[in-house]
DNA sequence: AGCACGCCGACT
DNA sequence: GTCGGCGTGCTC
């Protein structure tokens, strides 16, 4: 017997890490038309079921007609993302080598991925009655938490049940008070579907200066083309403003704009920008959202209920209704690119985004990434440059301090001191950066220097002298301070490298009569302990600010006269190529936190090589002038953006077994060197070699780096070997991926 | 990734 | 005797 004619088979991607597709039946007399490609199907899979998206539809397998299995439901009526987003998805998936289920599903939002209704959840609102309005606090002194619920709605209403949950609200006092007919709940949708009709836009902006508004202008020419803009606007400069003058025209039209902001830079100001300046719904999508928030905001932004999306990096794949616009902040961040996993650039899919939708794309910066400045300088985006600070606000003058042979108490100099203490006899703020959490970057022994290191990693612990524990920051490891040296006995176990915990505690003992605020990791990791910092820092209580990354990106302190970058020495001289790039990106970065309120602002940097280059050039000619230097050695020297990059990683226990699969890759790749088109094209095999720090969490790393002039080149060779690798017996012993244009070769 | 099967150590 | 450790193999 024949199969039917009529029989229709599907290509289904599957949550699972593996480079293909599964072939489904469908069931008998199915109407293909009720099964659109890019809705999601539960299907037998193994011994279980999933959930998977249809990707195709064929009149024939590959498969034996017995081991095709028939589908089992399907879940949407209707395709799940719109045509353009599951096209980005799956040539994202091919870009980046990604096994496509895992690459579609790891995007989406959980509830979406475990086969909830992709539909309106409608969030519960509470609210107070008629009744409820008219009464007092007073009213309920012998009902405290209906007293503290009535307290809450009073000043802002209707409420969501989460908001009334993180206020920690008992269930039995809410229902008290519906049957007293006090409060009531209902459930709506969130968001707007109608917001273009009654868009308002604030008539508070700012008068434009001329650059902002050269910009400005430029980018409302172009809309319904593709037409992608760096503005690179230095710090203060009224970057945000060009934003939201530039998205009024989008939205008046009724269209949609997406925001892609780092993942520090997602604060409640930077929302309120937003939401004063337009009354249409927002939706905010980010790491701390919960699982129906984050459908909640996804569906805002899906069904057009929401006019702004502002998100974090995997915000790139999120559906819209009807998308006008794309804004990336802060497109140098690193943030953007996922570091692990499915390791996509949220900025480049963004380029690949606006493309496919025709849309202008603003990519906003500081410090531009210098593969978006090249991309600039050679044309192929519009350079809008903002030159001057905005409302008058002065330029950062800056000092480098030699401190070579110079005596340091606890890492501060004496001229470091003695600014220090100018500033705040002058009444500003100090805010001093140092890259490193924890009291000691090692603990050494002082008479045989010994330095205590971690067990799993390449590295030495760092001392956390107030928590009384030795850490590795590789891989989270913890032991008590020894009180002897593991080598030779001796108790004279000495910290040596500063951390910002030492920091702290110097600049007690320097300026005891001014409040310290220290900032990282550590001294955050209580829920709102950050926020807490931050409003004493605002409200002018602490004059001292110390703290690592996490000051340096994203907030505004008005009041910071001088910033002190404590330590450049370790970047001048990394072997990562892309070092003296984020070294620049960083001090830029940094500094722009002083002098933001009409005062002058001083930048201070502590150094063994006041003459190096580098630093001479980023600060005498700013960050602009020492990119375009760093472009030409690129170009020089034939790394990114004047080449392209992939990078294999591989794990193992032992170190052999990581090397040796890499190898195997290597031979395979000989075999297959692509013919150079050009005579300028080139293709280069670096490696095997160890990683950087060969042993992290206990397991051996080491990493292969192809290297092509360009993309097609690199891409043809690459991408037939993977499924090659995969079937590899010693491939499924260690854990491997591919990294295309990685950024961090580490 | 899950989830089974499968073959060796300390427990009722 | 059996509960459970995680090595190995498979999923249309």
């Amino acid at each position: 017997m024949s199969t039917t004619p009529t029989s229709q088979f599907i290509r289904v991607a599957l949550p699972v890490p593996m480079r293909r597709l599964f072939d489904y039946r469908l069931p008998e007399g199915a109407d293909i038309a009720q099964w659109p490609v890019g809705s999601r199907i539960k299907v037998p899979f193994g011994k279980s079921t999933r959930i998977g998206i249809l990707v195709e539809h064929s009149t024939e397998s590959e498969w034996d007609a017995n081991q095709v299995k028939t589908v089992i439901d399907k879940l949407d009526p209707e395709p799940l993302l719109s045509p353009e987003v599951w096209q980005l998805s799956k040539w994202s998936a091919g870009y980046y080598q990604h096994p496509v289920g895992d690459a579609l599903f790891s995007t989406l939002p959980a509830k979406i991925r475990d086969g909830s209704p992709a539909a309106v959840p409608g969030q519960r609102f509470w609210k107070l009655t008629a009744d409820g309005e008219r009464i007092t606090a007073e009213d309920l002194k012998r009902a405290k938490s209906q007293q503290q619920i009535f307290g809450l709605l009073k000043v802002s209403q209707p409420l969501t049940d989460e908001q009334l949950n993180d206020h920690e609200i008992s269930r039995s006092a809410l229902t008290a008070m519906v049957r007293k007919g006090l409060a009531v709940s209902f459930e709506q949708a969130s968001g707007d579907k109608n917001w273009a009709k009654t868009l308002e836009i604030s008539s508070d902006a700012p008068c434009l200066n001329a650059e902002q508004a050269t910009a400005v202008a430029a980018i409302r020419q172009t809309s319904d083309q593709f037409q992608p803009f760096l503005l690179e606007g230095i710090t203060g400069s009224g970057k945000t403003e060009v934003y939201l003058q530039a998205m009024a025209p989008i939205l008046e039209a009724g269209k949609q704009v997406l925001v892609l902001v780092p993942e520090i830079g997602l604060t409640p100001q930077t929302l309120q920008r937003f939401s004063q300046r337009f009354n249409c719904p927002v939706a905010v999508m980010h790491s701390g959202l919960n699982d129906t928030e984050r459908l909640d905001a996804w569906l805002q932004a899906k069904e057009g209920r929401a006019g702004i999306i502002i998100g974090t990096r995997s915000a790139i794949f999120c559906p819209c209704h009807n998308l006008g616009m794309i804004i990336v902040d802060e497109e140098h961040d690193l943030s953007l690119k996922q570091q692990e996993g499915y390791r996509y650039h949220a900025r480049d899919l963004a380029v690949a985004r606006a493309q496919r939708e025709k849309l202008p794309l603003i990519l906003g910066s500081a410090t531009p990434a210098l593969e978006t400045l090249q991309n600039a300088l050679s044309g192929r985006y519009h350079h809008l440059q903002l030159k001057v600070r905005a409302g008058g606000a002065e330029t950062v003058k800056h000092q480098l301090i030699d401190i070579k042979g110079r005596p340091l108490d606890q890492g501060f100099s004496p001229e470091l001191l003695g600014s220090i203490r100018q500033h705040l006899d002058a009444d500003g703020q100090v805010l001093i950066f140092l890259n490193r959490r924890g009291y000691a970057a090692a603990l050494i022994c002082h008479e045989c220097g010994h330095l205590e290191d971690c067990q799993r990693c390449d590295a030495y612990y760092t001392l956390h002298q107030k928590q009384g524990y030795l850490q590795c920051h590789h891989c989270g490891s913890q032991r008590p301070i020894p009180h002897q040296c593991s080598e030779c006995g001796s108790t004279r176990l000495v910290g040596k490298g500063l951390g910002t915990e030492q920091l702290e505690q110097a600049l007690q003992r320097h300026f005891p009569d001014h409040p310290c605020v220290r900032i990282d990791r550590d001294s955050t990791r209580r829920k709102g302990s950050l926020d807490n910092y931050l409003r004493q820092i605002r409200r002018g209580e602490a004059k001292l600010l110390l703290g690592t990354q996490m000051l340096a990106k994203g907030h505004h302190f008005p009041e910071v006269t001088l910033v002190v970058i404590m330590d450049v020495d370790g970047a001048l001289f990394s072997a990562d190529f892309r070092a003296p790039e984020r070294l620049g990106q960083l001090i830029t970065q940094v500094a722009g936190r002083a002098g933001r309120a009409g005062k002058p602002g001083t930048l201070v940097l502590q150094t063994h090589h006041p003459e190096h280059l580098l630093l001479q050039d980023l600060l005498n000619n700013g960050y602009g002038h020492f990119a375009r230097t760093a472009l030409s050695e690129r170009k020089e020297a034939l790394l990114p953006p004047f080449s392209h990059l992939a990078l294999f990683r591989a794990e193992a226990h032992q170190s052999n077994e990581a090397e040796q699969l890499l190898a195997t890759i290597v031979q395979a790749l000989q075999q297959t060197i692509p013919a150079p088109a050009t005579s300028s094209d080139m293709v280069n095999i670096l490696g095997p070699m160890p990683a950087p720090m060969e042993r992290k969490a206990g397991r051996y790393r080491w990493q292969l780096l192809l290297e092509a002039s360009t993309r097609k080149q690199l891409h043809q060779w690459i991408y037939p070997l993977l499924s090659q690798i995969e079937s590899w017996p010693q491939s499924r012993k260690v854990r491997w991926s591919l990294d295309i244009d990685p950024q961090d070769l580490s």
